[in-house]
RNA sequence: GGCGCCUUGGCGGAGUGGUUACGCAGAGGUCUGCAAAACCUUUUACACCGGUUCAAUUCCGGUAGGCGCCUCCA
């Protein structure tokens, strides 16, 4: 298994640190909001991951945090605190916002097929292993306090710089943003914030420094330890987060224990609509219920994620989902072909015969091997840095053939083997289950009619059939049923 | 202003120093009782300008355009 490391920036083989046990810690939501479809790319990326893994022989062992307090409206640790902004904005109190937007986030998860990891664990639920780590951090000398709260000093710790090749001066140079005079370098932040004086907060707890409430980037290397040890094989999260997020927890955690915190980094790019980047000011944020609405499959927007390199900054259209969609519709009438095997003519006829080429059978022809090269084609794509769009070339090179050929028997197991592939690693179940002996009886007595050029029958027997969900399609070799 | 990425045919999207990616859509044709498919064909595809090379879409340099992060955001 080989993935792209942001630590190495290059593509690196996998070797965890116990194996075949992995783990894999991924930045989840800030539930403060519905979540667009650039947050579910990302997040049915990472449950392609953690497929993968499991499918290259590994045991992943998945956390994936919700972040419900002290989520900035800045990532450098500026402005007000989302969820107290959604809260406000709602008319109900952070608690109330966070809780709402959590299920929700939940039920995501199940209606895009995503893997539920072991771990969810919400941010309010670790305050005391928040609380600890600062301590821990305080001793060792990497914090100072200002008037709002206990900052980390990031020129204590050495190679701040290096995981994101940030240039701190041009960054001093750049700065767009007013910060909090009493930082004493720019990239320094909060791990542990006030609570204002002028106002109440909803979410706010005691500490030994006052009440208030645990900076952003400190949940993850807390929770992320808790859960999974000093050193996590695999940290993961949206690309956006290796010039800040990351790189502060990579500082919190090995200032704390003085070991690496993550081998691999693994980021997922950002997906655009109409060119644009989503966001809320720009109102291109699409929800699932949006796709939904206009009359499109999760499944197919799953598909349409998996269309691209989760590398690659991808395009999302309703065009794009479009194509998706009926593409699916393909695979899923190939899929019950399955139940419909018929050797063709022709491929019986170009095996060799006669006793002296008696073991070149069918395993040897040449488009039974299509059919080996198309699952080992598509297993090696994945395992090669999730490259999605291989895979799925790799399943249409078979699909093809069985279009242009016919449902021959030697297809049967590498169509079999592929549909279970997708299923397990992709995430989309294309099995579907057989037709009953009485719809088959009517597809014979149809062609029965057909023969006797009985088109009323025939014709009325293809709509009962449409009526139980079956469409069907004549071919020279007899009638072909699809699910439809 | 700083840092980084990208530019492939109508759309989406891989890949490669010389041989069809693939999907969706369009056009023409074959087949067809109807329907639905299928099959065949199809528009000089790799931003532009140089360089390296026997050969570049594929490597190097530059130009133009687009995008991302530094600020809402995965």
């Amino acid at each position: 298994m080989k993935l792209y490391n942001t630590l190495t920036a290059k593509i690196d083989d996998i070797a965890p640190l116990n194996p075949p046990r992995v783990t894999v810690y991924t930045c989840g939501p800030t539930v403060y909001d519905y979540p667009h479809i650039g947050n579910w790319f990302t997040f049915i990326r990472y449950d392609l991951l953690v497929r993968t893994l499991k499918a290259a022989g590994l045991e992943p062992e998945w956390v994936m945090n919700i972040t419900d307090v002290g989520h900035l409206v800045s990532d450098a640790d500026e402005g007000e605190d989302k969820l107290e902004k959604g809260a406000r904005r709602e008319g109900k109190t952070a608690w109330d916002v966070a809780t709402f937007y959590a299920n929700y986030f939940q039920n995501g998860l199940r209606r895009l097929n995503i893997t539920r990891p072991a771990h969810l664990p919400k941010a309010t639920d670790h305050i005391p292993e928040q609380i600890a780590l600062v301590e821990q951090l305080e001793a060792k000398g990497y914090t100072y306090t200002t008037g709002d709260g206990i900052y980390y000093d990031t020129s204590k710790f050495e190679g701040y710089a290096s995981f994101a090749r940030l240039d701190l001066d041009a960054l001093q140079a750049g700065a767009r943003v007013e910060h909090n005079p009493e930082k004493r370098n720019i990239s320094d932040f909060a791990l542990w914030k006030f609570s204002p004086a002028d106002h109440q907060r909803d979410m706010e707890w005691d500490s030994p420094w006052g009440k208030g409430f645990p900076g952003w980037h400190l949940e993850c290397s807390a929770m992320c330890m808790k859960y999974l040890g000093e050193t996590v094989d695999i940290h993961s999260g949206g690309i956006d987060h290796v010039p800040v997020h990351h790189t502060n927890e990579i500082a919190q955690s090995e200032a704390a224990t003085g070991k690496r915190f993550a081998s691999y980094w693994v980021h997922t790019n950002h997906v655009t609509v109409e060119g644009e980047k989503i966001s809320k000011s720009l109102g291109n944020s699409i929800t699932l219920e949006d796709i939904e609405k206009k009359g499109f499959s999760l499944t197919a927007f799953r598909l349409h994620v998996l269309e691209s390199h989760y590398r690659s900054q991808s395009k999302f259209s309703w065009d794009a989902l479009e194509a998706a969609q009926n593409r699916l519709k393909r695979w899923q009438e190939i899929a019950d072909r399955r139940w419909q095997v018929v050797q063709p003519q022709h491929f019986l006829e170009s095996l060799p015969t006669g006793p002296e080429e008696s073991d070149k059978t069918e395993a040897e022809h040449p488009y039974t091997k299509l059919g080996t090269q198309a699952v080992a084609q598509f297993k090696h794509a994945l395992q090669n840095d999730l490259d999605t769009p291989k895979a799925l070339a790799a399943v249409e090179l078979l699909f093809a053939a069985i279009e242009q050929n016919g449902m021959a028997s030697f297809y049967l197991s590498a169509l079999t083997q592929l549909l279970q592939q997708m299923q397990y690693v992709l995430g989309i179940d294309l099995f579907s289950d057989d037709i009953t002996t009485a719809q088959k009886a009517v597809i014979g007595q149809r062609e029965a009619a057909r023969e006797n050029k009985n088109w009323a029958a025939s014709d009325s027997l293809r709509d009962q059939l449409q009526a139980q969900g079956i469409g069907l399609r004549d071919t020279p070799q007899g009638a072909i049923w699809y699910h439809l």
